[in-house]
Formats: C-alpha cells, structure tokens, sequence
DNA sequence: ACAGGCATGTAAATAGTTACATGATTCG
DNA sequence: CGAATCATGTAACTATTTACATGCCTGT
C-alpha cells in the first residue's frame, strides 16, 4: 500500500471520532504541527486516496444547509495505523533556519552574530508559549498526547535557555579574525 | 535574487576555500546536515544557478586526471551572503516519526508504546555519538561552528534523556483503555 | 583485477506549500 | 451588513529525495 506519514496523520486524527478535512486541518495545527505539519493540499487528496483505498469512509453531515462530509476510520485503517505504529521511527528531520546562520556568522560582526542567537531564543520563547496555550486550552488530555505536548514545552525551554547561554558565552570570547 | 536557504548553505561552504560540489556534500554531511540537509540533486543545479548569478565561480582544478571544478565565492556572494544572516531567522520546521507515532501510541499496548520510546532514545544516541565522532574528528574548530556543534551534542544528549525519563513516567501510569 | 572512493550529473518521483476560488453560515 | 469562520478543493510552484549513469583514480 505505501502510505506517507502524512496519511497516518489523518488516519490517527480521524480514529477517535468522525471528522471534516477543515477539522483536521485544525487538530493538526494545534499538535502535530510540531514534528509534523500538514496543509490543506496534502489533507484534501489524501483524504480521497485513503477513501478509495478503504481505509476510511466519508459520510455528509452538513451543519445547518453547509456541505460537510467527515470521515471515520474502517477496521481496515485502524489495523493499518497500528501496523505503523509497530514499526521503528526512521524520519527525523530539522530545518532549522536560525542554527544554519549561526553556523555561517563567522561572517558576522560579533554583535550581528548575538542578533541570531535572540532571534532564536525569541522563536522557542514563542513556540513554548503556544504550547503551553494549547494545554491550558485543552482540559485533560490523554497520556500521550499530553506526553508529548509537555515535551515540547520541556524542550523549547531548554532549547531558549541554550541560546541565552550561547549569547553570553560568545559575549565573554574574544572576537576572531572574519576571515 | 530570491535565493533558496541551500543556495545560502554552498555560499557559506565556499566561503573560505573553493571546493567541488562533492567537496560540498561532503561538508553538509558532517555538519549542517543535522540542522539543513542537502543532497546532489540539489547542489550541482544550484552550483550552476550561483555562478549564472556571479555570485560564485568556477574554475577547473583535476585531480590528477580527474576532472574536476571547484568554486569559489565572489565579493557579490559574500555581500549576498552577509545579507541573507542578517536577516531574522524564519524557516524552523521538524518532521519527527517518533514524536509522531508517540503521539497516536493510544492505539497501542503499553508495552508497545515503550518500544517507540526506546526506539526514539536509541535514535538521539546514535546522533550524539555521530556528533562526538564529527568532534573529534576535526581539531580545533571555528567559534561558531563549534558552538553548534556542542549544541547538538547537549540537545541529543537531552532528549535521549527525556526518552529515558518518559519511558518510566508511563511505566508507572496505569494503563488506559485504549478506545 | 577489483573494490572503494572521487567526481559530476540528471530524470523521475514524491512531498509539500502557497495562493486562489467558491460559497455558506454565524455573530455582532 | 460585514467580518470572521466553516468548509472544500485545486493549480502551480518549489523543494527535495532517490535512483541511476558514467567514468577515473588509488590502493590492495
């Protein structure tokens, strides 16, 4: 069969109960996005294959006189999600915009090199403070999910409290040739 | 210009010395490769699109018999290039299997979902240990460099932890129904 | 002689984002 | 009434990986 994560993505979402493309959209953005983001480009078509393959089924429940159709998982999906699930994690990928440029500010005065490590500090500042909203939104939340989420409030604390000690520890080193 | 973040990534490579587009995957690999990946298919056409652009040329230099081009910076590309650092950080994106299927470790039994976090701490070990061997490997480094460098050892060190941690946080939690 | 590394490149496929189009409903 | 949100979808583009092809050179 071959499917992307990103299919299990949707298979997971939908596992629980009954929901719309918007409503996956939605859930995503607010917990999977982290380590895995998924647009409305990847959601709609895969929607579609998953239906054609059998693994879900849509059904229309319009709210009010708007179209709306949502999906449920088959048994098919749900034993396809968890033969996943059993398989060793293999993707791990970062792009991470802000440690690339200050693995090149060596071209940097050292000023404009500190400029970087705020800049990143500031990102993990506000990712954690999303997270954390996330949790205060949400009541109580399953074990892993809930796992996962203060993971991510744990690390983006480390991850900016890094950056506060790499600023001061490259304030403290004298300043090298450019060049 | 419009320049992708990899065109930026063989700017910063070239920077200090020419070097072959080989030459170039090869330093990816042992450094922002854990932050910024690139691949072939990626940097022979953008080693052409950069010296179209001025920004870097190329000049014969075989080895031997071996044919062989390497490149150097121009004063445009390193003006280019300051440019681009100064610039805040923006891109900041993970794909990570194993938070993922953590995440959806309900549909499995706890034994299993341990076996996902062992899998996740055997995985940040194994990246810790590539980024002690890069370390060693390589004597004295530059300032910035290093400083990512050792921050990724912190970081993989930290999160094989967390593994650890978590691994016992749900072993001591009673075990949910998993529907 | 052969394996492994050096070296360059491309084609095809996959993945993923962005921008756009459309239209209904709800709330202030 | 207008803005925001719900809802679905697609086209075009960009990014990126994978697999393949080619061939030389070095060391055993």
């Amino acid at each position: 069969m071959e499917l992307s994560a990103t299919a299990y993505v949707i298979l997971g979402m939908v596992r629980k109960e009954p929901r719309s493309g918007y409503e996956i959209k939605a859930l995503v953005d607010n917990s999977t996005r982290f380590f895995w983001a998924a647009s409305y480009g990847q959601i709609y078509p895969e929607l579609r294959r998953l239906a054609e393959a059998g693994l879900i089924v849509g059904s229309e429940r319009p709210t009010g006189g708007r179209k709306r159709t949502v999906y449920e998982i088959t048994a098919d999906g749900e034993e396809e999600l968890r033969a996943w699930l059993r398989q060793p994690p293999q993707v791990l990928e970062t792009r991470d915009e802000g440690l690339l440029k200050l693995f090149f500010a060596g071209a940097l005065t050292r000023e404009e090199a500190l400029e970087i490590l705020r800049a990143m500090r500031a990102q993990r500042l506000e990712a954690n403070a999303r997270l954390r909203a996330i949790g205060e939104m949400k009541g109580e939340m399953e074990l892993f999910p809930r796992t996962v989420l203060e993971g991510g409030i744990e690390i983006t604390e480390w991850y900016a409290d890094w950056c506060e000690r790499m600023e001061a520890q490259i304030l403290a080193s004298p300043e090298e040739r450019s060049s």
